[in-house]
DNA sequence: ATTACATATCGAGATATATAGATATGTTTT
DNA sequence: AAAACATATCTATATATCTCGATATGTAAT
């Protein structure tokens, strides 16, 4: 748990908007095509298009939310998928109380 | 509360110390001479010799640490006092909270 | 096997941040 | 008023981040 590192994570309005609209999926994006439901996330081209930006800029946010654990990622045939790691997230806030 | 903004600052190891150190000033701290206590913080000096980092970059730090309100500056004849903004540092955690 | 497609990675230019030394400002002491 | 001192601001260079288009990789469909 690196809290720099994901502060610079979250130094960003884009990257926190994608944490929040991967709270209520159902309320953000269109129903998925390939799978049935959202319980492995959302996959990137549903990301892309919400967000306006490049698939590589949004490529390129999601896996260093990946790699501070603030998502996780799941590949289903072409698409890769994310989710919040909630229990990363809120051992995050919980160490930011204890440590600010 | 601009969260972005804080979470910027929040991105440097240093300005998380600075922080911490104000937590317990006497714990981290030498006396001062020209005020009793520290009840309106620490000198610019003293920070800057427990960082070990140049007076213009403290200086600045400091600066963007009260800009963003984590911080409260007073100043006594030449010297300028930082002291910890509980509220506001309370305020961003619970925000946190609410909105990551 | 080829094509099509989703995502990841690479390379690059623009912008922002980090950090220092030099200088300016404001205060106190002489 | 001059000197000394603490802090703030300015200027500049090095490094990091942002963001894109181009390319590579992996998977699925034909």
């Amino acid at each position: 748990m690196d809290i720099v590192e994901i502060n610079k994570v979250l130094s960003n309005q884009i990257r926190i908007d994608i944490l929040n609209w991967l709270k209520k999926p159902e309320d953000n994006f269109p129903k998925q095509i390939y799978v049935p439901d959202f319980s492995d996330g959302v996959c990137v081209c549903h990301i892309q298009d919400k967000s306006g930006l490049s698939q590589s800029t949004v490529s390129h946010y999601l896996n260093m939310m990946q790699k501070v654990d603030l998502l996780i990622a799941t590949r289903h045939g072409k698409w890769t998928y994310y989710r919040r790691n909630e229990s990363e997230i809120l051992k995050y806030i919980q160490t930011l109380s204890n440590e600010l």
